[in-house]
DNA sequence: GACACTTTAGGACATATGTCCTAAGCTGTC
DNA sequence: GACAGCTTAGGACATATGTCCTAAAGTGTC
């Protein structure tokens, strides 16, 4: 998706500026001087700080879609997926550890800041959202799947704040380990219910 | 604890308008303006911005300290007075809706900006934490109580990301009933545990 | 009323920032 | 080689910001 142009090398660095030192805290000059181009060059490709952040947001979508997709594609159960979005913390922990969730304080900020970009950082959430709630409904989840989903995700948001306030790796893997029993026993809960719910409609066909 | 001197006045503005705002967003000017001096006073009772940052840190400190104790005064089961931790959810639900948890914004911001006043502002989160360990301990968590009490702080941080994201009502009652049930759930395993050793006790001595 | 101390007003100053302009360099096409 | 279009460099400009200075106003004490 991204080549190397300097466009995409402004968006690169950008994206990782605002993530690690927030987005009003970067300077156009800040990610010029990451690029190693001028000022006058950045203001070629982006007009205005609000379009980098849009350019940005976009990327970012990009890139979550992307790997959503792949979770999909590699044909594992649900429960496997939905692991795979509990393991985000540990792949990023380092990162997470330092800067905390990207998705939960780049919106934060731009909640602060009134920004009108807001609605579209929200968008992140919203595709781990409706992922999650697709996976929750493969499993059974029913009418409970966005409960769910939100759940999990509000769990994992927790999990980042408070692992970057307290710089607690031990903690992270604590949770994580959590998150899977949790996941399991839910998965069993529904499992057996839908079993239920067909001996149900068994019974009453018979 | 604080009276209507200019310099509580600019403390409280500052304290509002960093949680509302962000801190790195607020200006000095943002500030003399709420409370409707000059910037000369204002530079009078605060030489820098990182000294208005202090006095506004150590006045949430003061003001959570004294309402853990209130808490603590009136009297009620430790399990009554988790609860009332885990209301603040509800009683501060349109702020937390608009700007999310006043700890973690902050903590966070504070990261990102790699400010020294960091650690002051963690020692917010700290706060809850070890009432919260004392709380879980009572209740004969012993080992697992500061487990239990960081899970639970995440669990508060997580909600409060993620309605701000959503800017949902609904999912802040919903996840608040859920954790007064894991709450109940855990009191009533940790009562039962310890009856159980009281018992292998007992059991040791006859 | 004189004096010392606290508080306030208003603006100075250097720096940083977002935005914008102009000229030069590069690249591919005819 | 000429030309057009894309890309880059460098700086201009107005504004905002954190910090700082000086003079005046207010306040209480003797």
């Amino acid at each position: 998706m991204s080549n190397n142009s300097t466009r995409d090398q402004i968006i690169d660095a950008a994206d990782q500026l605002f993530y690690e030192h927030g987005y009003e805290h970067t300077s156009f000059k800040h990610i010029a001087e990451a690029v190693q181009i001028s000022r006058g060059n950045f203001y070629y490709h982006f007009k205005t700080k609000d379009e980098i952040l849009q350019a940005v947001i976009e990327r970012r979508l990009v890139n979550t879609r992307q790997m959503l997709a792949q979770w999909e594609a590699e044909g594992q159960s649900p429960v496997e997926r939905i692991r795979c979005f509990i393991r985000i913390l540990i792949m990023n922990q380092s990162k997470i550890l330092r800067y905390g969730c990207p998705v939960g304080t780049l919106t934060s900020e731009l909640a602060k800041l009134g920004h009108v970009a807001q609605s579209d950082a929200n968008g992140l959430f919203t595709l781990f959202r409706d992922w999650l709630v697709e996976q929750f409904r493969l499993l059974g989840g029913g009418e409970d799947a966005d409960e769910l989903a939100m759940h999990l995700l509000a769990r994992s948001q927790g999990v980042a704040t408070l692992a970057n306030a307290f710089n607690d790796t031990r903690f992270i893997e604590q949770e994580v380990g959590q998150m899977f029993a949790w996941l399991d026993a839910n998965a069993e809960r529904l499992a057996m219910q839908s079993e239920t719910r067909k001996e149900e409609g068994d019974r009453c066909l018979s």
